[in-house]
DNA sequence: CTGAAAGCGCTTACAG
DNA sequence: CTGAAAGCGCTTACAG
């Protein structure tokens, strides 16, 4: 179907080139120790002359072991994941081992694929930020030997090692925030709600609205999380009777919040007068928005670091019990909700 | 040195548990109108059994062809090129190829280290948008038969297929909106100039500057092209003689232009009044900014597609002549450049 | 429609 | 330090 690459060299083709027996091209590679000097520069030679590159396939067939690791992540797009990526690759970079990035965009059928590749890739270890429901799956591949460390998310009962922010006490700061400033009529905006952390923050919001009288929360469920989205929902708020508006917005992450606060500006409506706006994750971009927005931060590149690490843990001690560090969200104060 | 993975389920267990042979497995799975219905049942329940995942680099060996579609760019983190990537992924997701991404940073050294990963691996093709002098190895590369398409640059003489923008025209189109808005003292923040895009960004601007009596161009090379470099090249700047400062930053990209942006305003400069600003690519974040940043346009989706498809196209037919369609960049004016 | 045999391109014990 | 032989786990002609 697809033409035949032409014929590269070989390892036998470069082992005639160098009058040697093709394992002593592979030990000169891969064991350059066991090669006497003379003849590993004779092998060099016949390789940069042939122009020979390795094949990776028949590499890690025989030798059973693939050093790269995978990581599926919700959406490459939002600079939060961004950071968790290079963070991962920082750490992954000093072990000598190539992160292989798959992108599930929140679409629970394309993590499946990624998972599937990366298993059939028999990579040494997987990274993933979940989407779907997955956690039986995910139970299957550690079962059957590739080490699983989740990024971004923890429940009490997992198999395997996690790394993950206290979201619904990130959710309930926000929340207490947008209370200590008076306001009282909150609405949460992001989706869609199966996913975790949106779960979460919006439970730990409803605590700390619970906990004061004559507050509210409503939610507005956007099914998604990027700019557009944020845009979506503030529309769809502004629609409503301008009475009854909420006098806070509780973006479940800061592209959201971006998206929101571009649609009240073109509208008119002020913030943080008329409406406070908290966002989520501290991306880059939120402190230099029209209006800088507070929100509530994670460290992404500890965090990439940290699961990298546990990773590599968990595949040179598969029988180590599983770790799950915990990081604190902090608070970050801005324009969009003092001062109204 | 790893610990072995335990023993998984291979083909011939999968042909003993469904009383088959191996090959009719094989065949059940890659060519299943070979296979009649009721075998075609029973190795897929021994598959469900079993918990058989293929190996894919014994299938890769064998096939001798590998769908897998290997991606560098120079910044993930840069929504520019994660839309780049995302147009890519949609059109090569059409005829099922996966794309790899590899993200070199602006680091030639990371960039050699994925292409020789990549071609290792055989990738059926590769898209990069380079960072370093790798047009020689670029065209080893696709001399041993790996097709390769370059993103976001193109040279006259290139052996391979392009994809651009017209950089030059984008930095005179900056430059002339500029000076169209009464600025003369002109300075372009961004870097290193060795990276092609900026040189003719730059280019371009000082055509527009030199056809314009009195006004000037002068350069900040920052080295970097992210929002942290944005700040330093904007701290320097101001560090000057406020009576020699410039009345207009352009900056090499957006990323830059918001990093300037947020010093500016720290400092207490006015945007647009003490100083005009305008940016390049037209990320979905400079629209939102403090002060919303007027920017030059580049179609990144498309850019993205237009390439996987030139790639899937050099993939069918190694021997087609290469195309360089060229994108047209666009001048989109806010509030950061109007009104001062 | 099904199966026996060969082979993809490496690396790894092992013997010398 | 070097090489002959075997084998990693698949898929592909080919014969039946």
């Amino acid at each position: 179907m697809y033409p035949d690459p032409m014929a590269l060299a070989q390892v036998r083709d470069v082992a005639t080139h160098a009058g040697v027996s093709p394992a002593t091209v592979s030990n000169a590679l891969n064991h350059p120790e066991k090669v006497s000097e003379t003849t590993r520069r004779r092998v060099q030679a016949a390789i940069d002359e042939l122009g020979y590159v390795r094949n990776d396939a028949a590499r890690q067939l025989r030798q059973r072991h693939n050093t790269a690791v995978g990581m599926i992540v919700l959406d490459v797009a939002n600079p939060f994941f961004a950071d968790v990526v290079r963070g991962a690759e920082d750490s992954l970079g000093v072990h000598r081992r190539p992160v292989l990035v798959g992108n599930s965009g929140q679409d629970a059928e394309r993590e499946l694929a990624h998972l599937r590749l990366f298993e059939e890739q028999r990579v040494s270890g997987l990274l993933i930020s979940p989407v779907g429901d997955v956690l039986d799956r995910l139970r299957e591949i550690s079962g059957r030997g590739t080490p699983v460390v989740l990024v971004d998310r923890h429940h009490g009962d997992d198999d395997f090692p996690s790394v993950a922010v206290d979201d619904e006490l990130g959710g309930r700061m926000a929340a207490e925030h947008l209370l200590d400033q008076g306001r009282r009529r909150l609405t949460m905006i992001g989706g869609p709600t199966s996913i975790r952390q949106v779960a979460q923050r919006r439970a730990g919001a409803q605590a700390a609205v619970d906990a004061v009288a004559g507050a509210t929360l409503t939610t507005i469920d956007t099914g998604a999380m990027d700019v557009e989205s944020g845009r979506t929902g503030a529309r769809r708020l502004l629609a409503e009777d301008a009475a009854a508006r909420p006098d806070a917005i509780f973006a479940a992450n800061d592209l959201v919040a971006l998206g929101a606060l571009q649609e009240l500006v073109r509208a008119g409506v002020r913030v943080p007068e008329d409406v406070a706006l908290i966002g989520y994750d501290d991306i880059e971009f939120a402190a230099s928005a029209t209006v800088p927005i507070s929100s509530v931060r994670q460290p992404a590149l500890e965090m990439g670091e940290r699961a990298a690490a546990l990773l590599v843990a968990a595949v040179d001690d598969p029988d180590a019990p599983p770790e799950h560090p915990r990081f604190t969200p902090t608070l970050v104060a801005r324009e969009s909700t003092l001062g109204g």
